[in-house]
DNA sequence: TCCTGTTTTGACCAACTGGTCAAGAACACG
DNA sequence: CGTGTTCTTGACCAGTTGGTCAAAACAGGA
């Protein structure tokens, strides 16, 4: 029966193999049409099989969209999970700064991903939003509070100290198109976001 | 004959009424759904018409999409076209953000709709951030690195600046879902941003 | 009041959508 | 090689989609 193929890691080399080739589909197509705008048919195309053979590894589109979620929000986290507290502050921050900016470098489309699943109002994720993220945003909010507390770094609002990490290093995944198109041919605007954020922060966080 | 309605303000009362009913169904219906999640049912349910009658007043759900782009890409430049380069330099810019920042505040449909239509690979707005706002952004750059050489602001990149105010304002339009689930209630999110970005720029541009 | 131009709509259409199904093709393994 | 399982697909379906059209309803000036 079917189930095996969805509860549990895919089992046969075959299963393997298409299960990832539907989910890297899905990917390039749900991250830039969104959910609604995306098509089954799009999907089969991007993979290479057939609308009905998409369907026989997940039981609908839903299916596919939420796994893309699902996994995403655990790897979009890790870098945050790694904040720490005992590190030196400092050098902490800069780290998971330039940790989410490579992955905007590395995977756009997952951003874009969460980007369209956030601005169409969370409808599959607010759950996890005020849930998992909240939650670890709390508990690395009050590690930062004792970093400006013990002088380390200068006092800011650790929820929006966060806000202003994800809201630059992400958009040069989401509005990479804008960027490229305002630059003009002969830039590397990942790299150089590399040194401008760097430098941002360096002056941002340092105490007075 | 119905070119009349679409090519110049419309005449009538009735006109005028409806055309603006639709803008507004359809802004807010596009901004959330991004253009191929948007039917024409939706927007025709949301302005209060039947679908044959947002088909009188425009000829194609892409002529609605289309309409709405070319409208906000001008209000959207606006605060930056503002930007004195006769001004006092750390006013001018820090006025740049407040407004950019109220925008998100006051049209946070726009907002979304500007994103929805970059993520997507920006298929209609293409030309117009290869010209328009190219040409806009490199006559800013240049008065920047003017302020910068009279030691006005820190030396920094005048393009990833401008991007760093486009993502730090938009952000709390585009992602306010998260913003609120993140913060919880009991929170103004954009009073708070207020401060908080006033704070990060008053840093980040003050000369060393 | 009547008349002309404007506005509105029900009925309709072809293309597309997510999803089903039964039957066939490929595979694994004794 | 045979056979049970896994994999694949063409044909199909009902609901939705963008868009058309002719006819009806309406507005407003003479």
């Amino acid at each position: 029966m079917q189930m095996t193929v969805k509860v549990q890691p895919p089992k046969t080399r075959i299963q393997r193999k298409n299960t990832q080739a539907i989910l890297d589909a899905a990917l390039e197509v749900f991250s830039r049409q969104g959910f609604r705008g995306a098509t089954l048919d799009q999907i089969a195309a991007e993979a290479g099989l057939s609308k009905p053979n998409l369907l026989y590894y997940f039981p609908s589109k839903e299916a596919i969209h939420v796994s893309l979620l699902t996994e995403l929000m655990t790897t979009w986290l890790d870098p945050l999970r790694d904040l720490d507290p005992d590190g030196e502050p400092v050098e902490e921050l800069m780290t998971y700064v330039r940790r989410k900016l490579e992955m905007s470098r590395d995977f756009p489309r997952e951003s874009r991903l969460f980007a369209n699943e956030i601005i169409q109002g969370a409808p599959r994720m607010i759950g996890a939003l005020e849930g998992e993220l909240r939650d670890l945003v709390e508990e690395k909010s009050a590690v930062i509070r004792g970093w400006i507390a013990a002088g380390k770094i200068a006092d800011l609002d650790p929820h929006h100290l966060l806000f202003s990490i994800w809201a630059l290093t992400q958009h040069y995944a989401d509005f990479d198109v804008q960027v490229r198109a305002v630059l003009g041919p002969g830039h590397d605007p990942l790299a150089e976001a590399g040194s401008f954020l760097d430098g941002l922060f360096t002056r941002l966080l340092r105490p007075e």
